[in-house]
RNA sequence: GGGUUUAUAGCUCAGUUGGUUAGAGCGCUACAUUGACAUUGUAGAGGUCAGAGGUUCGAAUCCUCUUAAACCCACCA
């Protein structure tokens, strides 16, 4: 006979599984085709992994989609669907430069400058290198089945040349075009960051009001002052009626005479300061704005180091920082100084990477224009025809409204339409090093955009990279092959079916990947977006290395067990909510592995000659009626609720029948009535099935050890929902509950009396019709409640030193052999009197309502009315009892 | 300024379209333990569902307002 080991140690057993995993080449839906495991005409069902980024290793957050993802797609390889799990890692193009920037400056006290392009680049290969070993070796230990012969890094050749076509194909068509704008520099890093890389925080400093000719003029920037030319109101603003758009006047200002105008525009608002204000349209994106709508000059002042240029004359050369108090110190000996407000608190934008502070220039970048009209070449999105004139931003817009994505939660869709709707143009240039190169080249003033250099001598190649997104917009159909549109796993599994990500990246991301795939292919790229939150400390905090509270998957994983980890991280977790973790919830699911594994234990110790497929097991007692009973509607209820991503109801209902129905009763039942070799494998056999996606380790390796190791459960059919009669099952089920309920009122009594757990006691039972029944099932029951004498009735009256109790319309008498003490009785049967009473009085009154009873659905006045039956029925034998005291 | 979320037992959370005497896990209390499992079992205590109104025969659930916390967006000169 085959035997477990006592406790589950899973450090002993998910290296070899995984391995054993890999090897089977399971995760490799052809190779499931080959070995008819999937059919293959069988439905595809894709995801594609949001690639980690080469910038380290993998943290909870991570854990959390690979925990999720796996559930879905070892939930539909076992169900039968061609499933494939795509694997990749992305080079993060600002975050991995400037990591490597980082360790590189402290280290060697060098710049990517002392390095040069090409060993600057080498020293980050080397580094994403590193990190992408590390993190898949993290992946692997989370038991993910992600199909590793699918591989991809988004910055390879194939990802590359996905690359180059988008760009040709977007520039071709108008889409991508080279311009002069406003963008988010960062001086540190010496790059422009996108609008959502820009975090802003809040800064308390001094603001500044200043005479400027008729006008007090507000600031806190007074070195960006030195340009301004253009004094702005709002053209309603009665207080300034009297100046005209257009008028000029002589003022005296930081360096002198200035001759400034006048501008009427309705950015400004009156109740801002005094409600007039200067601009300085090379250095901040509202007046670059302003400017562009009335067609003003723009000066720079500010270099792109962060020093002032040769218009600050004296103050050339300075970084602003240091100039700022010295040009206000100028303006105060000038008399131009009007006050100062010390406590203005105001935001500064910062790199989200690095900590640059922001400062805007206007610089030539490559953009996406989303406003601009093309007609649909190819389009298979339902309501858009082909030949249709569309913007990027129209299709945005469309397929989530008109449902052909689902994003769940829904509400996130708000999120979605508040960016979308208010969508500007994408910058995609960056001036850094390491990404895709920018496929455009320039030979004097010509410019060639293509997938190759041009012919020709001459040519130079536009030094910039592009935005990491730009490559992730792809990530459905590049990792599929694309650009090659004959690609069979293309064909096979595009559109995917779901995107699962962190409402984190929602703008970041996801609108970017619906904008690429709906121009470049016509199609959505992903069916369900299944956003999920954020993984925060026990007190709700952020994790972070400074505030020390960061949990480890591996670490955790070492030790509590990986499936341990896994479940923690779903259970408790809705879609698109922020969840807490904390060692003790690892721990609690640590147990619940184990005590499947004793389950399992138990069983084996059984079952005769395990086998995995037989057919369905018929039942003999009440409680295996019952147990299969439960059993089928489980197996619903989780597949149900797998199917429409409710992952954490799925693996409670699960744990609740696994531990407190199956391991407290029916294992319990099994012990006494013997001789269930067969029902107990069929369920073993179930539940491994059952709860292979959320702890894949511990199954399989129960799996193997009880149907042989050449077997994989992995690879096995999720169960089938048994063909049941719902009255008969809901027949079976009340009346398990009846002896339950007894049995339970049995032991409180016992324990209420201080009854020695091993003592048997005599229990006396009026049972009206339920006669038969009890006395059916009076073994189990004797057993159960620690029984020596039951004696069952129709009716009988209270034997003498007995302790009465009402469950379930039975009169339940236990002797307590002389403990019975009438004063605490009497207390116990006032307090349930005091418990139903009130209870009884409320539902009367409810019936008595003729509003209910006339407007209430029948079915529930008729269920209130069984319920007032029932109480009643049970306050008068609590009376009864009283009364015999 | 606009928007979103959260508020249910000491803690972490369930509670599907309004109809349960409001549930689970952890923790707590008492008792038990060499027979699958102390990573356990049995029994139990613990909640005016944030507050105030309203709709309804009926509200934890729908509406309005208030309070508290978290987050997102915005052209805070």
């Amino acid at each position: 006979m085959k035997e477990l080991e006592k406790a589950y140690e899973p450090k002993e057993y998910e290296g070899n599984i995984y391995k054993k995993w890999e090897d089977s080449g399971l995760f490799n839906p052809d190779v499931c085709i080959e070995k008819g495991i999937t059919k293959s005409d069988a439905d595809p069902f894709c995801i594609i992994l949001p690639p980690p980024n080469v910038t380290g290793t993998l943290h909870i957050g991570h854990a959390v989609m690979l925990a999720i993802e796996d559930v879905m797609v070892r939930y539909h390889r076992m169900k039968g669907d061609r499933t494939l799990w795509v694997p990749g890692t992305d080079h993060a193009a600002i975050a991995t430069q400037e990591k490597v920037e980082r360790i590189l400056w402290n280290e060697e006290k060098k710049t990517r400058h002392d390095l040069g392009r090409d060993v600057f680049l080498k020293k980050v290969e080397q580094f994403a290198q590193d990190s992408h070993d590390r993190i898949i070796n993290q992946a692997k230990r989370m038991g993910t089945s992600l199909d590793w012969s699918r591989e991809y890094y988004s910055l390879d050749d194939t990802r590359n040349l996905a690359v180059k076509t988008a760009f040709k194909k977007m520039y071709d068509e108008g889409l991508i075009y080279r311009g002069d704008r406003i963008v988010n520099w960062d001086p540190k890093m010496q790059s422009n960051v996108s609008d959502i890389e820009v975090v802003r925080k809040e800064e308390k400093a001094p603001f500044y009001y200043f005479q400027y000719g008729p006008f007090t003029i507000g600031t806190s920037r007074p070195e960006t002052k030195f340009g301004d030319k253009y004094v702005v109101m709002h053209p309603e603003d009665a207080r300034y009626a009297q100046y005209k758009h257009g008028d000029t006047f002589e003022c005296e200002w930081i360096n002198g005479k200035i001759k400034a105008t006048i501008i009427k525009d309705d950015a400004v608002d009156p109740e801002f300061g005094s409600g007039v204000m200067t601009i300085t349209p090379w250095h901040d994106a509202t007046d670059f704005f302003i400017a562009e709508r009335h067609g003003l000059e723009k000066k720079q002042v500010i270099d792109f180091q962060g020093n002032l240029l040769p218009i600050a004359e004296e103050f050339a050369g300075m970084n602003i920082l240091d100039a700022r108090p010295k040009i206000v110190e100028k303006l105060k000996a000038k008399g131009l100084l009007v006050r100062v407000d010390e406590e203005y608190v105001h935001s500064t934008a910062t790199n989200s990477r690095g900590g640059g502070l922001i400062e805007p220039q206007i610089m030539k970048q490559w953009w996406v224009d989303v406003k601009k009209e093309f007609v649909m070449e190819h389009s298979e999105i339902e309501g858009i025809k082909k030949g249709e004139t569309m913007t990027l931003q129209k299709i945005l817009q469309h397929v989530v409204r008109a449902k052909q994505i689902e994003i769940l939660p829904e509400r996130f869709e708000k999120n979605y339409f508040n960016w979308v709707d208010n969508l500007l143009d994408w910058c995609l240039s960056r001036q850094l090093w390491y990404g895709h190169r920018v496929p455009a080249w320039y030979r004097g003033e010509e410019l060639y955009v293509g997938i190759e250099a041009p012919e020709g001598e001459g040519w130079e190649q536009d030094p910039d990279t592009l935005d990491t997104w730009f490559s992730a917009g792809m990530f459905s159909f590049s990792p599929l092959g694309w650009p090659d549109e004959n690609a069979t796993d293309l064909q096979t599994y595009h559109p995917t079916n779901v995107l699962e990500t962190g409402y984190d990246i929602l703008t970041f991301w996801v609108v970017r990947m619906i904008l690429m795939t709906t121009f470049l292919r016509g199609q959505v790229p992903f069916k369900t977006v299944y956003l999920h939150g954020l993984v925060r400390d026990e007190q709700g905090r952020k994790m972070s290395k400074s505030l020390d509270n960061i949990i480890d998957p591996l670490e955790v994983s070492d030790k509590f067990g990986t499936d341990a980890v896994r479940l923690s991280l779903m259970v408790g977790s809705t879609p698109g909510n922020d969840t807490k973790l904390s060692e003790e919830k690892i721990g609690s699911f640590r147990n619940f592995a184990n005590k499947l594994w004793n389950i399992s234990r138990f069983t084996l110790l059984n079952i005769e000659d395990p086998q995995k497929d037989r057919e369905y097991p018929s039942a003999k007692t009440l409680a295996d009626q019952w147990i299969l009973a439960r059993l089928s509607q489980v197996v619903k209820s989780v597949t149900e609720d797998i199917e429409s991503y409710k992952f954490s109801p799925a693996a409670e209902t699960l744990r609740d029948f696994t531990w407190n129905e199956l391991a407290d009763w029916y294992l319990e039942i099994a012990k006494i009535e013997g001789n269930k070799s067969h029902i107990l494998n069929f369920i073993l056999n179930t539940i491994l099935k059952l709860w292979h996606p959320y702890m894949p380790f511990v199954t399989e390796t129960i799996w193997q050890k009880v149907y042989g190791e050449e077997e994989i459960l992995m690879g096995e059919k999720w169960p089938v929902m048994q063909e049941t009669n719902t009255a008969m099952d809901t027949m079976v089920i009340m009346d398990f509950m009846l002896l339950q309920n007894l049995v339970t009122a049995v032991r409180s009594v016992r324990s209420e009396y201080g009854v020695e757990p091993g003592k048997f006691v005599s229990v006396y039972v009026s049972a009206a019709e339920k006669k038969a029944f009890l006395e059916k099932n009076s073994e189990t029951i004797q057993k159960l409640a620690r029984i020596e004498d039951l004696v069952i009735e129709e009716q009988l009256n209270k034997p003498e030193n007995a302790v009465s109790c009402v469950e379930s319309g039975l009169e339940i008498f236990v002797d307590v052999s002389g403990a019975l003490d009438v004063e605490k009785e009497k207390e116990r049967i006032h307090k349930e009197i005091a418990q139903v009473e009130p209870y009884i009085t409320g539902l009367q009154k409810k019936l008595e309502n003729q509003d209910f009873v006339s407007n209430a659905p029948e079915a529930v006045v008729t269920q209130e009315k069984e319920k007032l039956a029932v109480a009643q029925d049970k306050l008068q034998k609590l009376h009864e009892q009283l009364a015999k005291l």
